[in-house]
DNA sequence: CTCAATGCAAATCCTTTGCATACCT
DNA sequence: AGGTATGCAAAGGATTTGCATTGAG
């Protein structure tokens, strides 16, 4: 499992410990996960680890785009997720807060017809779907 | 303009200066207002009016639905607005920050669809598009 | 008069920073 | 050595809370 080391290493950014678990751990969560998830994940595994290189180690991941950083409703917590899983859009869940990944999108038509209405130019947009997943119905 | 003041009374909540001016000044903005926004504004026309007190009536303006919060991207300040301009979705520059408010909505049929394919039952939805408004492009 | 609303200050929660030390090449 | 990364402790910003006082109905 060095592909981790290999997206790093063709960031230029430099191979860590924190950094290299810290995407291994988003890699294998199928949800979002905040700086906390991965410092209480990460810190039996890591000697030492302190929160704040959590917290500067998301900052850099996501400066060269290898995660993402999203705030969803309701939650005051920053959350983070590998950047090739976004552009996806999410159903989540309101009762277990699961997360389930969309690739299907409604909205670019919609997004050029913005343009023409209301001549705004649209670069990104987000979408969330609010809900109950099957098990919480 | 006794309205807010009705509004109020028809939740069953007093009628305070705080909450009176916090409804009007949400209604009278076109985009989204913080919590600190509104304590600017509402300071100079309030006797002593402090920063908790405004948060409190949010709070609660927000429990009986007169009004809405919501996160933005890379704000990590809750925004506040009245809830019938809610169900809109939002058109938000980044370079200046205008939030225009759109009607329209692209995701009914496409909630249903997941309903089936997912068995997720949708009940809400947030869609916000983020992009340069005429004035900024 | 009575209970909810308020002001103020202190407390919290999440996140960021400063600085001295440890690590990598 | 030279620069980045880290740990720790302290600082910050947004929001919340405790408590005594004020105010609305």
């Amino acid at each position: 499992m060095k592909m981790y080391k290999k997206w790093l290493k063709d960031t230029q950014l430099k191979v860590t410990p924190a950094r290299l678990n810290i995407l291994k751990t988003l890699d294998q969560a199928d949800g979002f996960l905040t700086a906390d998830d991965l410092f209480m994940t990460l810190k039996p595994k890591i000697n030492n680890l302190s929160l704040s290189t959590v917290y500067r180690a998301l900052d850099q991941l996501e400066a060269v785009k290898l995660i993402e950083s999203a705030t969803l409703e309701n939650k005051k917590e920053v959350q983070y997720e590998l950047a090739h899983t976004k552009h996806a859009h999410h159903l989540i869940c309101l009762s277990c807060g699961k997360v389930i990944h969309i690739h299907e999108c409604p909205v670019h038509d919609f997004a050029k017809s913005m343009n023409n209405q209301h001549h705004f130019k649209v670069t990104s947009h987000t979408l969330d779907l609010y809900g109950y997943c099957e098990d919480c119905q």
